[in-house]
DNA sequence: GAGCAACCGGAACACCGTCCCGTTTGACGA
DNA sequence: TCGTCAAACGGGACGGTGTTCCGGTTGCTC
């Protein structure tokens, strides 16, 4: 999105890197702490910087999660593979890496809520995470499919999403536990007992 | 919540009934076109009554939403226990009802998505439906757990709510499909195939 | 028919996201 | 080193939404 500025065409001036810094860096905190809805004017009077500024840095808000959550992502669509290689079968690397997106998005606190919404501007959220991952669930669902452990049927997309959704509210009911019911969905999945 | 006048001990005026009336008439229609999130403000303007009015009535959106689908809700309740007498087995009734309950929700737009919510005012919501219904999935899920159809170790409300977040967002995404999922879940229940 | 309390409507307030405009500042060539 | 200028900035203005307050109105009762 930005280049440090050794080899492109146009570097960014100084401080509009180091404002992009410093909302990120804002952004990740108050995240923790007050989700992801956190409000734009917490986020740039932490930064010290007008709300103007964070507008034109990340348009809009589904901008600036996929920044602060970027590299996130990515270790979690690298996970597939590596798990695909090291689990005994590929039913339990898709377990694994479903279980490891989980963790992702309960520790982000209502990240899950905004994932789902498709109306808002959050398509472009959407599409990012989807579009890096899915197809490493894909690629997970297929081997498992292939080695008969699972129905062939579901596509990668439908449990992402599910799994997505499950995962609401997660973090503010002690009495919810998403984990175990996306382990549920997980093993519907497997051809039933009969 | 009011009373007809007959029994009572202090009748409520005659306006606030045709208010009362008129808001759960607007709200109803509203809710169809505009999902349950709808504007407070266009409520009253399609009531014709002032937006004062309508936290008179209804002091938080949750209390609305149960009163327009109050016997919707019951109807749901209701149907727990005809099923469980009429259909095969057990576990058969509790698909039944699950596919029913999600029936109520997708039908609404954005029902679900305001469901989930603990952190809002919309305890009391929650808390309606949920007692209302929860005893009744109990009950279905406990008859197929003695029937040795499913496992026993899932509670009802785990299981409601789970089946509440898959249904987010079901309405306005064609390739979503919430019904698919929630079937996924439930089987899910289902002893494992080993 | 009069009095009173319940009730009403709309304006006012608070909060949030978004956009605009006058000002500042970093980068670069002279 | 210093002047120039576009990029970037900040704070305030705007529109929309939920919530509350207050003066006026209306139904009920005696």
């Amino acid at each position: 999105m930005n280049d440090g500025g050794s080899g492109g065409g146009r570097p960014k001036r100084a401080d509009a890197r180091r404002n992009e810094e410093s909302l990120l860096e804002a952004a990740a905190a108050l995240f923790v702490t007050s989700g992801v809805a956190v409000p734009v004017r917490e986020v740039a009077a932490r930064a010290g910087v007008g709300t103007a500024t964070i507008y034109r840095h990340f348009p809009t808000r589904a901008d600036l999660i996929i920044a602060v959550y970027r590299h996130q992502v990515e270790a979690c669509a690298e996970a597939g593979p590596a798990l695909l290689a090291s689990a005994p079968t590929p039913y339990v690397a898709l377990e694994r890496w479903i279980d490891r997106f989980v963790d992702f998005l309960v520790t982000k606190h209502g990240l899950a809520d905004v994932l789902r919404s498709d109306n808002a501007g959050f398509e472009a959220l959407h599409a990012h995470f989807l579009d890096r991952l899915v197809p490493v669930c894909a690629q997970l669902l297929a081997a498992a499919a292939e080695s008969g452990e699972i129905r062939s049927d579901v596509e990668a997309l439908q449990l992402m999403r599910g799994v997505g959704n499950l995962c609401i509210g997660a973090d503010d009911d002690p009495r919810y536990d998403a984990r175990r019911l996306v382990a549920l969905l997980v093993a519907g999945l497997r051809h039933t007992a009969r």
